[in-house]
DNA sequence: TTGCTCCTCACGTCACGTGAGGTGGC
DNA sequence: TTGCTCCTCACGTCACGTGAGGTGGC
């Protein structure tokens, strides 16, 4: 019976012992007989369980069974069940975005500084207002991320920020940074998106956490000032590579990137 | 934080203690600081774990984590997940065709000799050969429940079988049994259907157990007899309502029905 | 007799959940 | 001071899994 069913015997001890799935047959010696059609009637508390129902909820139902009653349950199973689907699918999406998200920052080669052709991206974005502190830029990323969550935005892309070209001139970057955003496909209800234009901008792939950023962002403004490239107003920053591939936040791999113009 | 992520503050704690997602910084106070990018890391992490991921190996993964090793489990992990929509999907099927399958028994009479008109159903079909107790049956519909999910068919009704209206005649039923039986909408591949052919049908809705199944067969015979109505030289015996939605064998809901010529 | 299967009972495990009891910042 | 939040520690829970130790049918 256990192998018809495809679990463990204990599992059928287990069931019988807490009055989900009895056999309808219990030898003298304590041997468990089941029936043919109890292979099905398993399959569908299997499959009631594999949903995330409790088996102390499946034993209340059966205690209360009727065939009005089953088929209500199964009406509610099967809208939980469109609804889980419907994650399942948004989780297939971030992982593959993700996945190609990793792909894509295996390929930087990290502190040089280079011209790159972009597409268009297009951004949720939240306006910062003055930062006293790393604390203030942690509250209004906190919002920004509930705003994102409450749009049903699922974006494989971290939180990344939007910072002032004379902040990143004059040094001190915790001033300059104006704004959040966050990566999106597709624009949400009810929002309203930024799209950053396609073409040429100045990137540089930065490692060495938050004390060395500033040091990155003036190589970028040296070499425009090398070679006398004139820059958008602000730069990009973002993160390519995170901890679930690098150990700690000074190897993140961040993506600075300003539009040449 | 917790809210953020949509767990419970417990779950933080957890996965710090064993050491798959600590937060950025500790306070000296032993209070736990998070970062805003580490909510999409959590994000990830939770959704491996949705996935059904042991967190020991999500932990045994961090260990060794690299951006490649990170692209090669995403690619695994959506494979899965297709593998786990498509059996979500079954499921959702088998819910769905189970509350009809209820509904529809719900508007029988039992114990009322009826002619109905049926349109065609489709079998996967065994034989049973000779069988000399209720053993031999059992043994049987193990080896057609077998061959059913070796051809992959998910079906919400139960096992039927064929008897022989002989046997019914005779009264003794056991040996007049010839084939077991699991209606299925579509054709697995490689397997051959039997078709009932659509057409006016004698039936009967049982109740009573196995005891009193000859009966219910009898009184079948009886009616075709007193209305000199030809029949078929099978009956069918269908499972309608089982142990989900009564409590017994003896309240079982069986469908008998036999072909009128 | 041997090998296999059945049983019960007790304890383990996994991923948290649930308090109890205490501390600390506005 | 009050109310809220943070912490640790210990134990609970859910759905089984894992042996240990013993029985029983071919």
């Amino acid at each position: 019976m256990a192998r018809l069913c495809g679990v463990t015997k204990h599992t059928l001890f287990h069931y019988h012992q807490i009055g989900v799935f009895s056999p309808a047959v219990t030898g003298e010696n304590g041997y468990r007989y089941y029936t043919p059609p109890q292979v099905e009637v398993f399959a569908v508390i299997s499959t009631l369980r594999e949903l995330g129902m409790p088996l102390s909820q499946i034993r209340a139902y059966l205690d209360r069974r009727s065939p009005r009653e089953l088929v209500e349950l199964l009406d509610r199973e099967e809208r939980l069940l469109g609804e889980k689907i419907a994650r399942l699918e948004q989780m297939r999406a971030l992982i593959r975005r993700k996945g190609a998200l990793t792909r894509q920052a295996m390929d930087q080669q990290p502190g040089q500084v280079r011209v790159e052709e972009l597409g268009a991206r297009r951004f949720l974005m939240t306006p910062l207002g003055p930062l006293e502190s790393e604390a203030d830029f942690t509250s209004r990323a906190v919002e920004h991320t509930r705003r994102c969550q409450a749009l049903g935005v699922v974006s494989p892309h971290a939180i990344g920020a939007l910072l002032r070209r004379e902040a990143a001139e004059g040094g001190d970057l915790l001033q300059g940074y104006t704004h959040c955003y966050t990566q999106v496909e597709r624009a949400p209800r009810g929002a309203r998106l930024v799209t950053a234009p396609a073409g040429r901008y100045l990137t540089l792939c930065h490692t060495g956490g938050y004390a060395a950023l500033d040091a990155s962002y003036r190589r970028m403004l040296d070499w425009a000032a090398e070679h006398r490239a004139r820059l958008d107003d602000c730069f990009w920053e973002d993160t390519l590579l995170d901890d679930l591939s690098v150990k700690g936040y000074d190897h993140y791999l961040l993506k600075l990137s300003i539009r040449l113009l």
